[in-house]
RNA sequence: CGGGGCGUAGCGCAGUCUGGCUAGCGCACCUGCCUUGGGAGCAGGGGGUCGGAGGUUCAAAUCCUCUCGCCCCGACCA
């Protein structure tokens, strides 16, 4: 491609609506246009990249034994009612009616469609296992779109689906996508981490993320440095004490005090003096079947999806005003724990310490010198509370958990039967027997996966990115296009490469060199051939590596060579 | 949904408080000259429903009302 036709006009100054380093250079280079919030239009030059991400991914898949289908965006609510998602998705899932009044979704996940796919077709453990997967556009209406394509609404997913006739089937094919994840994400170049995870509404029992390693990563994750134990923040344990029992407490009562207008853990410490340590935090929850109370010390938080594990419900949400009045007798922020007629979950964090201050369940005041061993009546004692740096690892336990930042890149699932039981997918076995199919889900961010390569490498002079996907791994740049000798030696080279398959760019743009230096950098271009009467005098030319910023002097009639091995190095890399 | 900010040329912004010339600057774009190893210079030029609607006024980018959109923080969510 010759740059003066190609359709990619770069800015040099930051846009306004970018916040993190990966959104500002897509856009300054071209690649995405907003279309509207978290929807964005693909250029040529970012498509031709997202495209490099997709081909990774499919040569994996397939590789692994995966079958590409492509499924309709728009789903009718059907299935989704059937599958019991239409009311549990909530609001992340656009819906819309069609001219008869029928009601449909744009499609945030195919759970549901792939499902009714394979339900019909297959009737026999013979026909099992399968895995098909799609590249496909996703639609979730997120509260707030961010960071560009990293968190859009609108996005561009790969999604796989396994089918197995038993649970070591079904191991067997998570396995497989786990390794397949590992050299798709290693062949895009980039420093990654898989973890252990929540599975959240798309559900089943078991999860891993695949974090890219980045300081403005969305997602925080607690890894051991002793052992191999790695998970995302929401889903990271706490270990559970040898002996889960409160401080034994002495004789004697709480005290009332008064706080008026004192609510929030901050204010409750000013006003008395007391450390954030010191205060139990009592959250009040529906459950939809009834209200639970949920105890942590002051300064945890708790962790809605353990929470829902301990009480055993299927959903649940903090209890608004009325529900709390109701229940604790008290507007919101003086909930506590004592004489307070709901069900109590408290959290291991409470456990060997007093006394502590809690809310009196009375308007404007608080109690002081509780002892929950003896002044309130605990139902229960579990892990309810967010995981953090510094925590014991729950694995080994030889080590506090460090803290890192990371991008979630793709994420897996062992869905079980979730959806085979409640869409009727199933098969009959050896015995003639029919069973339940079991299934698995696997999903990859392909335009997050550009993203964080992008956010991962990025430098103050722009993109860094790796060979395997850049739209074009060599720019051939002639210094000057108005000198023959010079425009002539670079037509070459950059007609040689093309011709020997690399996609190569020859910047025959009739700028100054400045002005194309600086974008070969901003596009991230990994080499670079300049080529100039002041190297053609010697017989060279110049190639600069964008990641190490070395420049080695090339004979002409080797560069050619020079750039093949250079890349092809790079882009076996895995 | 709560809090904050912003909508003026493709991009980045000034002008709005205190209404008044033909709505301005930088980048980008077009023409010419000149220049060519890290975002040159000179001259000329094109491009605007000042987010939209209504109102006040002799006069509105500017004041008032309504409305739409975007960004940030939070809550929420894979």
């Amino acid at each position: 491609m010759k740059w003066s036709s190609l359709f990619l006009h770069s800015h040099k100054e930051d846009p306004r609506e970018a916040e993190v380093i990966s959104h500002k250079l897509m856009l300054r280079g071209a690649m995405i246009k907003r279309l509207a919030s978290g929807i964005y239009s693909w250029l040529p030059y970012g498509l031709k990249a997202l495209r490099k991400v997709e081909n990774i991914i499919r040569e994996e898949m397939d590789q692994a034994g995966a079958q590409e289908v492509l499924m309709p965006a728009v789903q009718p609510a059907e299935i989704w009612k059937e599958s019991g998602r239409w009311e549990f998705y909530g609001k992340e899932l656009l819906r819309f009616t069609d001219r008869k009044g029928g009601e449909f979704a744009m499609g945030p996940t195919h759970e549901e469609v792939i499902t009714t796919i394979v339900r019909d077709e297959v009737r026999s453990y013979r026909d099992l296992p399968i895995n098909l997967y799609q590249i496909q556009t996703k639609f979730r209406d997120e509260i707030r779109p961010r960071f560009g394509v990293m968190r859009s609404r609108e996005f561009i997913m790969k999604d796989a689906y396994s089918f197995d006739t038993d649970e070591e089937g079904a191991a067997k094919s998570y396995d497989a996508m786990r390794r397949a994840y590992e050299r798709i994400f290693s062949r895009c170049g980039l420093r990654f981490k898989a973890v252990e995870a929540e599975s959240g509404p798309i559900g089943g029992s078991y999860s891993h993320e695949f974090m890219v390693l980045a300081s403005t990563g969305e997602d925080v994750i607690l890894s051991c440095p002793s052992c191999s134990y790695a998970a995302n923040l929401e889903k990271a344990e706490i270990a559970a004490p040898a002996e889960p029992a409160f401080r034994q407490a002495p004789a004697g009562s709480p005290e009332k005090v008064r706080t008026p207008d004192v609510r929030t853990i901050e204010e409750v410490c000013g006003f008395l003096g007391v450390t954030p340590q010191e205060l139990v935090k009592t959250l009040i929850y529906d459950t939809g079947k009834g209200v639970v109370a949920a105890l942590v010390r002051g300064d945890h938080e708790v962790n809605e999806a353990k929470l829902k594990r301990a009480v055993g419900c299927e959903s649940l949400e903090l209890a608004d005003e009325a529900a709390i009045e109701k229940h604790t007798g008290a507007p919101r922020g003086f909930a506590g724990p004592v004489n307070l007629p709901v069900q109590i979950v408290a959290d291991y964090g409470l456990l060997d310490a007093g006394p502590y201050v809690t809310g009196a369940n009375e308007e404007d005041h608080h109690l002081t010198n509780v002892w929950l061993s003896r002044d309130a009546k605990v139902d229960q004692v579990a892990d309810i509370r967010n995981a953090g740096k510094g925590d014991l690892c729950p694995r080994c336990g030889q080590a506090p958990l460090d803290d890192i930042r990371g991008i979630e890149v793709g994420h897996i699932f062992k869905l079980g039967t979730k959806y085979s039981n409640a869409m009727n997918a199933a098969f009959l076995d050896e015995g003639g027997e029919q069973r339940p199919i079991i299934m698995g889900c696997y999903g990859i961010g392909v335009g997050r996966v550009l993203a964080a390569a992008i956010e991962q490498y990025a430098d103050e002079n722009g993109m860094v990115l790796p060979v395997s996907l850049a739209p074009y791994p060599v720019v051939v740049l002639p210094v000057n296009v108005g000198e023959e000798e010079v425009m002539g030696a670079a037509s070459k080279i950059y007609e040689e490469l093309t011709a020997r398959g690399v996609d190569a760019l020859l910047d025959d743009r009739d700028a100054r060199p400045g002005v194309k230096f600086m974008d070969a950098d901003l596009i991230g271009a990994p080499y670079r051939v300049t080529v100039g009467m002041r190297g053609l005098k010697e017989g060279v030319v110049e190639i600069k590596e964008r990641a190490t910023g070395t420049v080695e002097k090339i004979r002409v009639d080797e560069a050619v060579d020079y750039c093949m091995a250079k890349t092809k190095e790079a882009g076996s890399d895995y």
